[in-house]
DNA sequence: TCCAGCACTAAACGACGTTCAATTAGACCG
DNA sequence: CGGTCTAATTGAACGTCGTTTAGTGCTGGA
């Protein structure tokens, strides 16, 4: 066959995008292939080779919107006048969000890109974007500190929920501890919380 | 062909085991496969299959193997009869391990076993018995506090600390901060002591 | 209306994990 | 020693994967 009218460049395009993250929502990154994703479409597999570099440039795109998603639930978080009272509802929106996206969650950061390609600097910068909102959380709690220990907290913070939380959608997390994953959650904040109130000028 | 007297039946487990552990070690689980293993061992593909129950029966020895080597470097860590510091010995023995079994720890995070399967007993058992190393130090800087809180405790910078580092190994700490593994983990460390120090009776 | 160029398909490549019929070397028995 | 049974090993096969490419015929512009 040839040419069809089907869809413009552009339509065939974001069907792809909308399609490959439908896929990965319902059925998880393992079952997401090249063919499966062309047979959802209707196109075959070659087809996607002409619209996108390869499957790492498709999921890729997933990915930032996955992150753009958990952005916009950071900022719909309750608001609350009291940081360490918002920092806990920004871990709720976190664990929120999480369990309604699982699976384009763990596409995050379970996805094997090849050995030596870079990560996408939005990436970065919607992760850090994230970070510094918690970071302000910490700033409040104790502005007498430098914001430089408020933004390191912020990094800790993140990066061991984060952590708690792949260990648990992958099923791993019972290898490390017997309770519930948002139990351990609030744990970490208030522990990153006690641990920051106490820092030493 | 046929039967073989190149080696018993306990000899080619023993033989695959081995050089699974060293193709992992030196190229990446990314590259292990269940051909590039009976290349390397001079048998065919089918054979493994004879002895061992698919790759995930192989890769799951080596796993243990590295859990075991682990448990070892704790062990050796230096001691100290300061339980803060013991804790920062621990840590610089568990970077010192990664360090130099890296793609080998990869390994035990990173392979993705079949959906349904479940993680091995022993796998948590090896585990618990490390966390419950560290427990024992936050025991001993606050003899007053209940067990149960002492062990929450480490499960809580066993789980932090390994995803920082699992992250690294993935090359995605970056994505989350900018600082060295080595400072964060000992940040990590430095934290939970602080708030473990903090907390009310 | 014609044609160049583009979008698309189908087939192919070399990998992957896994299975299995066929083969045959070694073990055992007489 | 000869025969037979057993179990270890092979090689080919199946269906999967990501990716490439030659060829085909539709479509937009002249």
């Amino acid at each position: 066959m040839a040419r069809r009218a089907d869809h413009s460049k552009e339509e065939l395009a974001s069907l792809v995008v909308n399609t490959a993250e439908e896929l990965i929502a319902e059925e998880g990154i393992d079952a997401f292939s090249a063919r499966s994703l062309s047979r959802a479409i209707g196109y075959t597999a070659g087809t996607l080779y002409h619209h996108f570099k390869d499957l790492d440039d498709i999921v890729t795109q997933v990915n930032t919107r996955t992150l753009v998603g958990l952005a916009r639930a950071f900022a719909d978080a309750t608001p609350s006048s009291d940081p360490r009272q918002m920092l806990h509802n920004y871990a709720d929106a976190f664990l929120g969000y999480i369990a309604l996206k699982r699976n384009l969650w763990n596409a995050l950061f379970e996805f094997r890109r090849k050995p030596d390609q870079l990560v996408p600097p939005w990436y970065i910068e919607a992760i850090a974007s994230l970070i510094r909102i918690i970071a302000q959380c910490f700033q409040d709690i104790r502005p007498d500190l430098d914001d430089k220990v408020a933004r390191q907290s912020g990094q800790l913070v993140f990066a061991s929920i984060h952590s708690v939380v792949s260990l648990d959608s992958s099923g791993r997390l019972n290898l490390i501890m017997d309770r519930d994953i948002g139990k351990v959650v609030h744990e970490l904040v208030d522990m990153h919380i006690l641990a920051y109130a106490h820092r030493a000028k």
